[in-house]
DNA sequence: ACGCAAACTTGCGTGCACGCAATATTTGCT
DNA sequence: AGCAAATATTGCGTGCACGCAAGTTTGCGT
């Protein structure tokens, strides 16, 4: 029920798309993150490299695949597993920190680091949580079936919100500089998060406010 | 003051980035915006392909600069322009809806309206408001010089707001579905963007009050 | 069991982005 | 004015994304 479709083919599918993800670490690893040619990966999978461009749309997209994997799942699953009682704000913050804060491979975000071109795509891949984060905020409030205009630009500001995270804590901690005040980047992941999805929570808090009010008729 | 830098070599730089983005809706408008090659451009503006890549990074780039033009600083301008009594709330939201609301050629939008491409890249466009925004809200509330990590985290959702709301106008207005309750996608720019920013208001009034509790020692 | 239709893969061709090194132009300085 | 350093332009070469039109595999109804 989670996949929908048919069964045979769609297994097929999952199988090369990891073992193209998979393929494309290893090699990334192995030879540095610019040594490596869409064509190595696709035939260390076994397929065609046309058909590695049938599933990524960029050479680094497989890459961080294989770190990222099905965040963006887990994330809108950790929301909708928080209590319908605790704040919105509180579910969505708490479930993302936790979705990043899961021992990750070190190897492989030193990998990330390395090369400015996947530090841009791991940011976008960080971006594909705003549909499912939506689905889920739209579920714990109303649930209209329709996601309203609010709850879309929630999500999108969540999302927001979790790349400048993710920005200052990927920058390469440049130390204050002639302006005077020091500017504090660098930091532990969770603690960013939670300040960066703080400065949302009053928007996150009125909508719930909102919901509420509408739905006790 | 506008633009620092040294007179004479900035000056040419910007007119051929001026004769580029010029060439390219020229070009666009005359034989589809699918049937224009990079190699066109360039040579229509008198240089080298090469060249062109050194100003524009995709070949939709300079398309949608040829009609996005300078908007990003006239926002942050409109921001600063505001009197500091307003809500800042308010401020970004008029000031924002003003700059989209100027009598654009329609012949350019539906030029836009007509490649997918196209429309992804006039999204990507409207992203670039995040920093000049990041700065103006900065200079309304504290003014620190190094931005705070939640007024970056203002600026980016503000921005992802105004995304969500160009989606929307983008639309191809896909009547209601089987889900039965109509989605009302389409609306009036100015109106899309200001219930879109409207989620965000509680958001940035207690960004505000925050900074002029801090303010008044 | 058979066969058709839908979905997936593959090769090919085209246009594009960009690093690099050579060349040309501008600038600031004396 | 003239020279050296900084900065822009250009050509070239490489790898990449993707539309298209075969060929191949899978699913499903009868």
């Amino acid at each position: 029920m989670t996949t929908r479709r048919t069964g045979l083919r769609e297994q097929k599918k999952q199988a090369t798309r990891v073992a193209l993800r998979e393929a494309a670490l290893r090699l990334a690893l192995r030879n540095g993150p610019d040594n490596v040619r869409v064509d190595d990966i696709a035939e260390a999978a076994g397929v065609s490299p046309r058909t590695y461009n049938n599933y990524f749309s960029s050479r680094e997209q497989a890459i961080v695949a294989a770190v990222t994997a099905e965040r963006e799942s887990r994330i809108a699953a950790a929301v909708a597993a928080r209590p319908a009682r605790v704040r919105l704000a509180d579910a969505v913050t708490e479930a993302i920190v936790e979705q990043y804060t899961e021992p990750r491979d070190h190897d492989e975000l030193l990998l990330i680091t390395a090369s400015p071109t996947l530090r841009d795509a791991f940011l976008d891949a960080a971006a594909a949580i705003e549909h499912p984060l939506a689905a889920a905020i739209d579920q714990r409030l109303g649930d209209t079936g329709a996601p309203a205009t609010a709850t879309r630009v929630l999500a999108a500001s969540v999302t927001a919100g979790v790349r400048v995270a993710l920005q200052q804590w990927l920058q390469p901690s440049a130390a204050s500089l002639t302006t005077g005040g020091l500017v504090v980047p660098a930091g532990s992941l969770p603690d960013l998060l939670r300040s960066a999805l703080a400065a949302l929570a009053p928007a996150l808090d009125a909508a719930e406010e909102q919901a509420q009010q509408s739905s006790r008729h």
